[in-house]
DNA sequence: ACGTACGGTAAGCTATAACTAACATAAGTC
DNA sequence: GACTTATGTTAGTTATAGCTTACCGTACGT
């Protein structure tokens, strides 16, 4: 259950917005905050979310911090969610051929 | 962006548990609710969420509906989850090479 | 030391998500 | 056609998420 926190981060669309420029290139929070619709401290508050969620690592600049992507909870988050999708593949080609043989 | 709606979905944890049950086998309405801590008309509102999102497939038999996963959406949500995850980590091993380098 | 730049924190507001209880609907049963 | 079973829908409540404004802290330059 730790992909609880990392659904629920990106659950948010700003915050995968924020996340995939960060995964793009690591960013500062001014950087990020520039080019988005919303105040500094709203994607502060989003960058701390997606920091409890493992999704991003701080790095302290002088009195700037980098945020940068990390894979770990995405690679949990993807474990589970191919788990899921084969199951449910599973589930839906059973359905056809239920449905080819009637 | 057809993820939104899954990841919204998947947010939940509840819902997490209702379509877990559906995957591992197609069940009806009363069956889900009935080892949950919630109530049958909570149990229906998720269900319009799973099948909103398209996670779910509503299938008539007689006065019951059995629900049954879907996995068209899981397999788009994988398909970016696993995009950002390769991206991060390539973001990752840069910093782990930059800090070994030094 | 003072000023400035950068960013986290707190308080307060508003929208919405999740729940329950009560009602509505639809399909089999006699 | 009334009765029952199975499920969707509506109304209303409560908790919380996301936003803004105002404030606080910290590091660097002079």
């Amino acid at each position: 259950m730790t992909y609880q926190s990392t659904l629920a981060a990106l659950s948010d669309p700003m915050r995968r917005t924020i996340l995939e420029r960060i995964v793009e290139a690591p960013r500062s929070v001014g950087e990020i905050a520039q080019d988005l619709p919303i105040s500094r401290p709203a994607v502060s508050q989003h960058l701390k979310v997606l920091k409890d969620a493992e999704l991003v690592r701080e790095e302290r600049a002088g009195t700037r911090r980098i945020y940068r992507a990390d894979g770990a909870a995405l690679g949990e988050l993807r474990a589970y969610i191919d788990e899921m999708w084969k199951a449910a593949l599973g589930s839906f080609s059973e359905a056809a051929a239920r449905e080819g043989q009637d």
